[in-house]
RNA sequence: GCCGAAGUGGCGGAAUUGGUAGACGCGGCAGACUCAAAAUCUGCUGAGGGGCAACCCUCGUGCCGGUUCGACUCCGGCCUUCGGCACCA
């Protein structure tokens, strides 16, 4: 008799010795090809859950076959550190921030560990230790040089009850602050952007990397490049120096048809141009604005609304007088802030004339078009009318015609416009990467010279829950010597955003501890770019579009190797409870060390890879998990109970190892795939089959061998502790996780015979094994021969048969 | 609202390129073992109908329509759910 597979015994033993050992210790000098394999690291929120354990399992799984496949595999882990909950934890628990993440990172890290992954925690990092943020901020201090930081001022949420800074998710809904209730507002601030639409161009080229369509899709959309034309309106406003005022439009060739033109509520010429009987209707109307988020403004079921300014500007092309209008719908952050307004070719103007009672001409016609008033905005192309000189043109010529017309003109031109807007990196917080800049009155702003870096968050900050920003209030840190001309100065209190942190972490990995720069040049030329990055389809745009710019200006520093960060990209789903996703704060966390107890690690992860495809997700359920343990429990008999191993024939021993190969060939191309859940049933198949092989009562010894430890080999990355369990009891060499994946032999893997389908219009009729090498005319003979196919075409005539090779034959009667 | 996805038995899911719908597992039912139970093992298990039976027929992949010899798969239109919407990370 033997043992029975008792995991929390095994489990133990084996991720101790793999520690000792160093067994998961990535070399630095290694000839094998290496495979930078990245999965996302967790903000540390102190409850790693299941969901935690969901994108990381799998992720190590990968890595482990890569390394079987003879790749020095780099697998890091580390933790995304700053952030918001811990400055709430701060306020609410009085814990200062420090040791509530660092408390969490000690526990979060424990619970991975007992994941039996392949990390090399020699790589860990953290983004809020000082010896990480201090080169967060000399990243900071190179984009400041290449001129890609600058200030400006722009919206934050505000709470006038508070007196804070609210981020967007402390807002309701309903647009109140979730503190205390109060209507939030926006108010400008002077804060530091990055360029991001300098390398917009750039960013729109997925052609170098290997990333699921619909992100390349979603990152396209959102930087959302546009060709058009900027065309200026005259201005003749008594008491205004401007005298022109610019739109940006894709449709040039409606600008006869423009009747109104719609500044945007923030628009800093909106109070020159208000008249003063406009006056108290426009602020208002700013004032009620400045409430609504920028989804709402933008939804197009929301009805349009606006006021007039009292002004106009005058259509230079065409002459008229042109009413000013300010409205929510055109947004200060895109093109020039002004939208004209084109009733007759635009949905959303459309509605807007219709309620203010503005005019609506036609100045697209239609095919066929006789001159009655359109029902409905016509927005495609079609003939110039009402236009002029340009009557009678066809709408996609006339595009170029009044661009050259307004360009030889000087009164615009072509230009290219993104809904990719600079990069916004200030927060008025605490528990972030402080901004090393200093600002003098003498010297203006200033840079904090690189050897002063870090500048360090003051440790006796105060949490009040009047939530002022504790760095603005801090004296200590806020007062400073302004380091060019010695004078005092005050220090910038914002800090950066934390994807300002998740830009680089996984280049800080490769040499953590470095002190003389961000990385170790010798490394970042060894290891980078990453090779494979797995995380959720929530970052697809911002983090993997900021991480992918961060890449780009580091690479015209000279820092770092090619274009792209990351080579390959794969978007796993998420764990959800009652779907919800899992959170501390909705009290819905299910933690993985119970079940690890009690079944074991292998047997946790295997279930979150079965569960069903990764990139899907689901609902946690665990009424499954012991299905999962019994086929751990079943490997465990099968490998040790052997087999009757004499009087096998020929036929069952070829029959075995046609299983064996035809599983290294499922297996290995779900691996390559990341289908995990179909993975591990053909395992499960394969298991089946060895049982029921061992059950006739006869093996053939060699392929018996040949199966079993192909079983082992195949199952290592999965169940990397039972695994190596049961290698180890077979008398193989330790350990089964430097062993090579193994290789199928197409000719035992393939099928000597196939079911070929049948078919009578489309409906299965039979089913006939053939030869798989069965040529056409015979597949179609023996389908005709079918008695139940004879049943279903007596009497009727035979139109055409069809035969898919190696599939099926479908006979068309009529 | 806009952008991007997903929807298949009682449940999770499978079906690599338009070609056998339901692999694998859970649950359920029946049986074996047992004094009994647990564990384990074996068989059956989409719905409806027919047949003593081996089997046979019809329906069936969110909804409506289309293309095709043939559609879970392609096209058009909807519905629902999920991710993102620039200060959650």
């Amino acid at each position: 008799m033997t043992d029975s597979y008792n995991p929390s015994e095994i489990d133990k033993k084996w991720q101790r010795k793999w520690e000792e050992d160093g067994l998961y210790e990535s070399p630095d000098d290694d000839p094998r090809p290496k495979w930078y394999f990245l999965t996302m690291l967790p903000y540390t929120s102190g409850d790693l859950h299941i969901g935690h354990w969901y994108p990381m399992a799998p992720s190590d799984v990968a890595a482990r076959y890569k390394r079987m496949q003879g790749y020095n595999v780099l697998f890091p882990m580390g933790f995304d550190a700053f952030g918001l909950p811990a400055e709430n934890a701060a306020i609410k628990q009085q814990i200062h921030p420090y040791k509530w993440t660092m408390d969490n990172i000690q526990r979060m890290r424990q619970q991975l560990k007992s994941m039996g992954a392949m990390f090399d925690w020699r790589r860990e990092a953290s983004s809020c230790d000082p010896e990480y943020y201090r080169w967060t901020q000399w990243w900071f201090l190179k984009f400041y040089e290449k001129g890609l930081a600058y200030r400006a001022k722009a919206p934050a949420n505000w709470c006038p009850s508070c007196q804070t800074v609210l981020a967007n998710e402390q807002v309701l809904p309903s647009g109140d602050c979730e503190r205390c209730g109060t209507p939030v507002s926006r108010r400008d601030l002077e804060q530091w952007f990055f360029r991001i639409t300098n390398y917009a161009d750039e960013l729109l080229d997925h052609s170098q990397i290997q990333w699921p369509e619909r992100v390349v899709t979603m990152q396209k959309n959102w930087i959302g490049r546009s060709e058009g034309v900027e065309i200026a309106f005259g201005l003749d406003v008594p008491g205004v120096e401007e005298k022109d005022i610019r739109v940006f439009t894709t449709r040039p060739d409606t600008v006869y048809g423009v009747t109104f033109m719609v500044l945007a509520p923030e628009h800093p010429l909106v109070e020159k141009l208000t008249t003063p009987d406009r006056r108290a209707e426009v602020e208002a109307y700013v004032e009620q604005a400045r409430r609504l988020s920028e989804i709402q403004r933008l939804s197009t079921e929301k009805e349009k609304t606006g006021v007039f300014t009292g002004s106009y500007c005058k259509n230079l092309l065409s002459g008229q007088e042109v009413a000013l209008w300010v409205a929510d719908y055109a947004l200060l952050t895109y093109g020039t802030g002004i939208v004209m307004g084109v009733p007759a070719h635009d949905h959303r103007d459309l509605d807007f004339a219709k309620k203010y009672g503005l005019p609506i001409i036609t100045v697209i016609a239609p095919p066929g078009w006789q001159g009655e008033e359109l029902t409905e905005a016509y927005v495609e192309q079609g003939t110039m009318v009402n236009s002029g000189p340009f009557d009678g043109t066809p709408s996609d010529q006339g595009y170029h015609a009044v661009a050259d017309y307004v360009e030889s003109k000087g009164w615009g031109g072509r230009k290219v416009g993104y809904r990719l807007r600079d990069w916004l990196i200030s927060r008025q917080r605490y528990w972030g990467c402080p901004i090393p800049i200093v600002y003098c009155d003498r010297c203006g702003t200033v840079p904090v010279p690189e050897e002063d870096l870090p500048v360090l968050l003051p440790e006796d900050a105060e949490f009040k829950p009047t939530g002022e920003s504790p760095l603005a209030s801090h004296q200590g840190f806020v007062n400073t010597t302004c380091p060019r001309c010695q004078g005092p100065a005050r220090r910038e209190t914002d800090t950066m955003d934390t994807f300002m942190d998740s830009n680089w972490y996984f280049i800080r990995y490769l040499s953590p501890h470095y002190d003389e720069g961000p990385v170790d040049p010798a490394l970042a030329k060894k290891w980078l770019p990453v090779d494979q990055y797995t995380g959720g389809a929530e970052h697809a745009v911002m983090h993997l579009l900021y991480a992918r710019f961060f890449w780009k200006v580091a690479r015209d520093l000279g820092m770092l190797p090619g274009d792209e960060p990351f080579l390959r990209l794969f978007n796993q789903g998420h764990i959800a409870v009652e779907r919800a996703k899992m959170s501390k704060s909705r009290g819905n966390v299910i933690t993985p060390d119970e079940y690890v107890d009690r079944l074991g690690a292998d047997t946790v992860r295997c279930y979150l890879m079965f569960m069903g495809p990764w990139e899907h997700g689901g609902e946690w359920d665990d009424s499954g998990i012991f299905g999962i343990h019994r086929w751990l429990n079943r490997v465990w008999g099968l490998i040790l109970g052997g087999a009757p191993t004499d009087g096998a024939d020929a036929e069952a021993a070829h029959q075995l190892r046609h299983v064996t190969h035809k599983t290294i060939r499922r297996v290995t191309e779900d691996m390559e795939r990341f289908r995990f859940n179909t993975m591990l049933a053909a395992l499960m198949e394969f298991s089946n089959s060895l049982a029921k092989a061992r059950e006739s009562g006869a093996v053939d010894a060699g392929a018996w061998q040949e199966a079993v430890e192909t079983l082992l080999l195949l199952m290592a990355p999965s169940a990397p502790h039972l695994s190596e369990e049961l290698w180890a009891r077979l008398g193989k060499p330790y350990s089964i996780h430097q062993q090579p994946w193994p290789k199928w032999d197409e000719e035992l893997a393939k099928e000597e015979e196939i079911t070929l389908v049948v078919q009578v219009n489309g409906k299965v009729r039979d089913r006939l094994q053939v030869p798989a090498d069965i040529d056409e005319e015979r597949a179609k003979e023996l389908a005709l021969a079918s008695q139940r196919v004879q049943a279903h075409i007596e009497g009727k005539q035979i139109q055409r048969v069809i035969y898919v090779p190696g599939k099926l034959v479908n006979v068309v009667v009529r």
